[in-house]
DNA sequence: CCGAATCCCTAGTAAAATAGTAGGGATTCG
DNA sequence: CGAATCCCTACTATTTTACTAGGGATTCGG
């Protein structure tokens, strides 16, 4: 019941390219780097990501990767699912189980319950949660 | 994202102890018949939620498996954490994040949501509800 | 005290998933 | 052209999952 290290890998990096805003590419090895994530790892991810078009990307020199869509048209729900798969509690109904099984009821409720905060999150909203923490928590203010 | 095959068994053995109330044992050959597990592996199982304080056993003629404490008290979150290990969506904080990811505070999030479900649905809430289906679902009130 | 029924304990194992790595090919653009 | 970048296929070591095997320790009726 834990999200792989691929999918923390491609929240990072999908909140990398929202962070940055502006809708220039930006190089995997920029990412990588950023986010310390091993590059070719990475690629495979971006590639993963990119179809489906969840991000676009242009070769050559000035190339890399950008957001397809908005930053709060993005989930997180969104992002997981195309990395870690459609994610069921239990695969329902189980093979051999009865019918009248008290279970699939629940796994619904525990479904509902997970969308309401993974498929509400946009890139955006963390984004913005991000920067307001970085003001309140690192006090900084020169001049 | 998902639940193990062995996380399900264990809810389906402790549903079907908290179905059948009574506190005398019931054997590991009779839950495996009734839900379809393999014995073997149910064995393990058990021997697991034992020694979770969640059942208890006794050998010979008459043993078997029983509830430790009335079905009320156990939650799907007890059995779930027992058999597949405490469940922190991303292990946080993560190794080279930077300080001042904005993840963890959803992880939290998450977490809370999913305990809201099952650290609330006990054993005895199961086994109603199941009961209460039963009576609509198959309508055969024959006197 | 015997012996059948039951739980208990250790070990092994095939298959799948995870978390990568390696090496080069295809595009883009100055 | 040629440097920089994404793109694609394949390989692999490790861990986890979902079991199976074989016997040992208890309990209890007779």
């Amino acid at each position: 019941m834990d999200v792989s290290v691929k999918g923390e890998y491609a929240l990072r990096a999908v909140f990398e390219l929202s962070r940055h805003g502006r809708p220039e590419p930006v190089k995997i090895a920029k990412i990588a780097e950023r986010q310390k994530i091993p590059q070719k790892f990475l690629e495979m991810i971006l590639a993963q990501l990119k179809q489906g078009g969840y991000l676009g990307s242009r070769r050559g020199v000035d190339g890399g990767y950008f957001l397809a869509r908005p930053p709060d048209q993005i989930t997180v729900g969104d992002i997981l699912r195309q990395i870690d798969g459609p994610f069921q509690p239990a695969k329902r109904p189980f093979a051999d189980e009865p019918t009248d099984s008290p279970f699939p009821e629940m796994w619904d409720r525990v479904e509902r319950a997970l969308s309401c905060v993974i498929d509400r999150t946009t890139f955006a909203d963390l984004v913005e949660r991000w920067r307001q923490r970085r003001v309140k928590g690192v006090p900084n203010w020169q001049i």
